[in-house]
DNA sequence: TCCCAGGCTCTCT
DNA sequence: AGAGAGCATGGG
């Protein structure tokens, strides 16, 4: 499905297909990516600071890494595994599903740390896009480790034990006590969320909601965007809009083994077209 | 000034 | 179980 060398410390994967960085690191599934100069990507993932640039030829360059971060970490982050042509043509069938996985071209879901997608996602709740990464931003450099050019996410364990007008600097507004229980409810082991990619679905999420201020949503964001169950379809606002006007509020059938993929495509297609509607109810 | 943002909790039927 | 207000904060 590709290649990759190890060459000067960089990671050349070579003949990857669907896989566009914009669309990727800027769609709003992560908060930690930036475009640094024409084309080069900085971010933050597992502890780990990485820059990475797509090449004319196709190339995928990560800079400054190893091999080990590459086959321990990248790989599996950036989905490298999966096949996304497979998934293009099962879904083509359907003339609006194809023309949503064309506009959102090379699309991947990314397998993140599971206690950052969760406690950014609480975050996410009622809030913009601009302002989740500021807040994330602010947590990051609070209460997660120097490492001097970055800050890593906090732990649970760290965020555990602080208290809401600690962490007023976020101003997260009223997320913070949600912030908290989530927290305090993964460091002690009453949210086991580090085995929930091996539990069904279902389970899985009522563990999540087991938190307060996670709702069906954010679990499923967590679900989708950590935890492996790429048949997670979170409902955000953009999402049911689009479903009302593009579907009539029924995912069509051919989607639903990929349901959370499709999302990510019908979510960028509704945000970058707007849909041409004002508002289909809420 | 009002409306909205990758929703959820709480309350009232 | 379903509807509706309220919620912190900031941008348009």
């Amino acid at each position: 499905m590709f290649d990759y060398v190890f060459k000067n410390n960089n990671i050349l994967i070579k003949g990857i297909e669907n896989f566009d960085l914009p669309h990727t690191l800027d769609c709003g599934q992560a908060f930690r990516w930036e475009e640094k100069q024409n084309g080069v990507w900085y971010g933050v993932a597992y502890n780990k600071y990485l820059e990475l640039e797509k090449l004319s030829d196709g190339t995928i360059v990560l800079y400054n890494t190893s091999e080990a971060d590459f086959t321990d970490i990248w790989c599996d982050y950036f989905d490298l595994n999966r096949d996304y042509n497979e998934i293009i043509d099962a879904i083509s069938t359907n003339d609006i599903l194809k023309a949503a996985g064309s506009f959102g071209n090379g699309i991947r879901v990314l397998n993140q740390e599971p206690w950052e997608t969760l406690c950014s996602f609480i975050i996410s709740q009622n809030n913009n896009i601009k302002r989740i990464k500021g807040i994330i931003s602010r947590l990051c450099e609070n209460f997660g480790e120097n490492m001097g050019n970055y800050y890593t996410f906090p732990s649970p364990e760290k965020l555990a034990g602080k208290t809401v007008d600690d962490l007023a600097v976020l101003r997260s507004g009223f997320r913070a006590k949600y912030i908290l229980d989530a927290a305090q409810k993964v460091a002690s082991g009453e949210v086991d969320l580090y085995s929930l990619n091996k539990l069904p679905i279902d389970k899985a999420r009522e563990e999540l909601m087991k938190i307060n201020g996670v709702g069906p949503k954010v679990a499923d964001c967590a679900l989708l965007f950590s935890l492996k169950h790429i048949d997670a379809f979170p409902k955000d606002v953009w999402i049911k809009r689009a479903m009302q006007v593009l579907f009539d509020g029924e995912l069509p059938k051919e989607a639903l083994p990929y349901a959370g993929i499709v999302q990510q495509y019908i979510f960028f297609y509704a945000r970058e077209t707007k849909l041409n509607i004002d508002k289909v109810g809420k």
